[in-house]
DNA sequence: CAGAATGTTCAGAGATTTCTGAAGACTCAG
DNA sequence: CTGAGTCTTCAGAAATCTCTGAACATTCTG
């Protein structure tokens, strides 16, 4: 069981280099390790040993970027919250704004440098790779979605 | 003229969320949006007012993910540096690093959970997915490869 | 509607990251 | 080999980000 924890923890490192912080990181973590099918804040909270603050301010955060979700409680006054079906598909998109920032940059900067100057080749090969990126990465998600349901029926 | 420098900037901005410090964004913008060939270190830590150590630290930091190439200079000692060809794609690559680390942790909490646990199907959602885009993404870079040198030559 | 339990917000403390600048290392011409 | 010019390193300053915890808001029960 201290395997478990300590996988939970390394599990948090990643997470918290993918963008999220680290409180936001590690109840992330929690919710994929949970025994149960949902927690409530006050748990995660001793769990993690971080206050109550910290843990709204996380499920907060995880809520809008659509990682996770409330949980209708039956029989408690307490709200509860699990990881989403499809999070991880979730996660890349939110990658692909990122793409998107990147691709309006180069954009910009074009028409900023004007025609026929090295630094608009230069952020016209940008411009083309994070375009095509853009455009293919919902296609690979996409993909995954697909055969992950093809399995779950076959 | 502002513009340029306006749109340098943002694009530093957009650059630094892509996980790149600060200092190490506005330089490699800098290199973007250069009118000359290529650029030496202090110029850079003229233009951005930066310390030479910061840029120091950014240029290395820059070579060693691939991103800029040191280029001979010749009629000065000073080095000289410019943006690598397809370094858009080497900083896709450098993303697809962190796809490994969440697959690799996934599967290692897998092994710490137990067969037949809710949190063992979670990590098997969760490492499934990675596992697809660890194949696929530089399936993808390749195919922009292609289509680039086709674009090129044709 | 009152009271109690739970959830959220935010100013400030604390931790972490990042930058600076001076000291030292390296390189090359003479 | 010497010295001028250039580059790198690193300890500490500065800036930034993150967490805490208590005050406030909300929601539910009786």
């Amino acid at each position: 069981m201290a395997d478990l924890a300590h996988a939970a923890e390394r599990m948090a490192l990643t997470l918290s280099q993918n963008g999220l912080q680290k409180a936001t990181a590690r109840v992330l973590s929690a919710l994929l390790f949970a025994e149960d099918d949902s927690v409530t804040a006050p748990e995660l909270a001793e769990r993690l040993t971080l206050s109550s603050g910290s843990v709204s301010g996380a499920l907060k955060a995880l809520l809008t970027v659509g990682l996770i979700e409330r949980v209708p409680a039956p029989g408690s006054r307490r709200e509860h919250y699990r990881l989403r079906e499809g999070a991880w598909a979730v996660l890349m998109s939110t990658q692909n704004t990122v793409v998107q920032a990147m691709f309006e940059a180069a954009d910009e900067g074009i028409a900023a440098a004007g025609r026929d100057t090295l630094a608009a080749r230069r952020l016209a090969e940008m411009r083309d790779f994070y375009s095509f990126m853009f455009r293919e990465l919902p296609t690979l998600v996409d993909r995954w979605q697909a055969e992950r349901t093809r399995r779950a029926q076959g």
